[in-house]
DNA sequence: CTGTGCGGGTAAC
DNA sequence: GTTACCCGCACAG
């Protein structure tokens, strides 16, 4: 999506192809483009291999958020900073909230909190929660590079998720407080409050992104043969679908949200994201009970026992409106 | 309390 | 050399 102009260190084509596929650079070269015609947009869940130009004045690339869970990762190198996927936090009993609706939870990036959460129970059926962990980057997890440079910020990714998108960090927020204040009258307001910014915030941005984030894998693959590995697995086109990547559109799906309701929005696999909330259509299962036990935070039969009752009811969870 | 970034350190390859 | 990951620390909100 970007166009270089002429650069002395640049000695490829420097072919603008849209989402970020301006492949003439890598994080790692000491010299990065100079004259960038365009920046990007930002890219709230990006995935595959691609590359964005950020403009050094865009907040969100200042803070190099993702809507995925990213944790910080030590490269010792203190110019491009690096960080790697942390998958998303599912029910070990594999529950869904009728009709047929699942839940992806933000696992917490620091590792205090992390370990704490799973010490906390499934909000809808008070089971042990289970951090699937991304394997998205040959077995290991999908990484993030970020690098400032000049008036740009340059971001890379590597690998492709393989796994259902967590709730977004706004989300996360949302819930943790409705969490504490228990619902009380004045709770629901501020819920309302969170949750309308969200969605709010999700509506302006879904149509470019989605556009976006169509960009084929294959042909990134052919644009970055060398650093291609397959991680396609059992179960995972089927989560792909919703992630409208592989020249699959999402804009295909149903109904958006039902926005007569006090329920949730209607299912999750036929929605863009953006519209969707933390619950997925349970027609869609990955491979929580198939994956090995390395790398999820479970450490023993007893810390699985250790749940706490402590999470909000149902009604908490899955009694949102989605303002508009 | 949690998110974030930094950096020392270790291990495997 | 690279990459992944652990840890503690400092700082911010």
């Amino acid at each position: 999506m970007l166009g270089i102009t002429d650069d002395a260190s640049m000695d490829q084509e420097d072919s603008a192809l849209p989402n970020g596929e301006m492949f003439s650079w890598d994080i790692n070269d000491i010299k990065l483009p100079k004259n960038v015609k365009r920046t990007d947009r930002f890219q709230e869940w990006p995935d595959s291999y691609i590359k964005c130009i950020y403009s050094a004045d865009d907040k969100n690339a200042q803070r190099h958020l993702s809507s995925w869970a990213m944790r910080n990762t030590n490269n010792h190198n203190s110019r491009i900073l690096k960080k790697s996927c942390l998958g998303v936090v599912i029910c070990s009993n594999d529950c869904s909230v009728p009709p047929a609706r699942k839940m992806y939870l933000r696992p917490a990036i620091c590792d205090k909190a992390r370990q704490k959460q799973q010490r906390k129970s499934c909000p809808n059926c008070n089971g042990p929660l289970k951090l699937i962990p991304c394997r998205g980057h040959g077995g290991y997890p999908v990484t993030n590079f970020w690098r400032h440079e000049g008036p740009y910020i340059f971001f890379q990714s590597k690998g492709a998720h393989d796994h259902p998108r967590p709730e977004t960090k706004a989300e996360a927020e949302a819930r943790r407080s409705l969490q504490k204040t228990h619902m009380s009258a004045s709770s629901r307001v501020k819920r309302n409050r969170d949750m309308e910014r969200v969605y709010t915030e999700r509506r302006k941005n879904m149509f470019q992104r989605h556009k976006e984030n169509r960009m084929s894998m294959e042909e990134m693959r052919l644009k970055d043969g060398s650093k291609w590995e397959p991680t396609i697995k059992v179960g995972y086109h089927s989560f792909r679908s919703n992630v409208g990547t592989v020249g699959e559109d999402v804009y295909e799906g149903k109904t958006h949200l039902n926005c007569n309701s006090n329920n949730i929005p209607t299912t999750f696999c036929q929605l863009p994201l953006e519209e969707s909330y933390f619950i997925a259509d349970s027609g869609h299962h990955y491979y929580q009970n198939s994956l090995p036990t390395k790398g999820s935070e479970w450490h023993t039969e007893e810390e699985r026992k250790y749940t706490t009752l402590d999470c909000c009811n149902n009604e908490m969870f899955f009694n949102f409106v989605p303002l508009r």
